[in-house]
DNA sequence: CTATTATTTCGATTATACTAGAAATATTTA
DNA sequence: TAAATATTTCTAGTATAATCGAAATAATAG
């Protein structure tokens, strides 16, 4: 992942609506959920949902599936591992370069 | 870290030249770098500069010390595990609710 | 075909962020 | 004091994002 593509993901993840939402998909699992559940649960204006589902879907953090009416909404577990390996790769890559020891400032956390 | 500092910290990182000042003081380490010798690396405005550094230090990303006309600069790591940590965790703790096996799947992973 | 449910598009408002040149400030050195 | 260097403030243009109501679309069930 390129700093151009990690940045605009970050930015995604970055708003606070997108961010409880991202939360809710996690904790819902692979199975997902539909886009109405989403609405109801988080009480979020239908049109501003799909606005920042479009917006999640784009870098690539949202799976989803047509079933008759709903649409299921899963996330990609891959990809947010995919950034916030950016953040520790980066973060870690110092200590990996710098120190002596053997063990990383990220094996030690 | 809650949920709104959490998107507070990823949308300060979801700045293409701020992620990149980060990379740069992840690299530079924990001595840090002067405000002008990134100005000078990265070619960025110092007025742009200063603008991004006071958002990065307003997530507490950021740590500067004065000395002489120098400030230097650093990346509080501490910060950047912290924000990388909250999507982590939060995405893990699915597979530690719903999966049998005693191995997360960020263990695994 | 009609009604119902689910989701999206449209349109408009409002707010905030990015960028950078020019001028100002501050500190050190000669 | 004057010059050089380092950083910040001011200002302003431009762009992009967040929000959500109302209307439109799509799919199914009765």
């Amino acid at each position: 992942m390129n700093l151009e593509d990690a940045a605009e993901t970050l930015a995604q993840l970055g708003n606070p609506t997108r961010l409880e939402v991202v939360r809710y998909l996690v904790k819902a699992g692979p199975s997902g959920v539909t886009v109405g559940s989403i609405q109801k649960q988080l009480k979020i204006p239908a049109s501003t949902l799909t606005h920042h589902l479009k917006h999640l879907k784009g870098v690539g953090l949202l799976i989803q599936k047509r079933e008759k009416t709903n649409l299921w909404c899963s996330i990609n577990f891959d990809r947010l591992h995919e950034v916030s390996d950016f953040l520790l790769e980066e973060c870690c890559s110092f200590s990996l370069r710098e120190s002596d020891n053997t063990k990383t400032e990220c094996d030690a956390a």
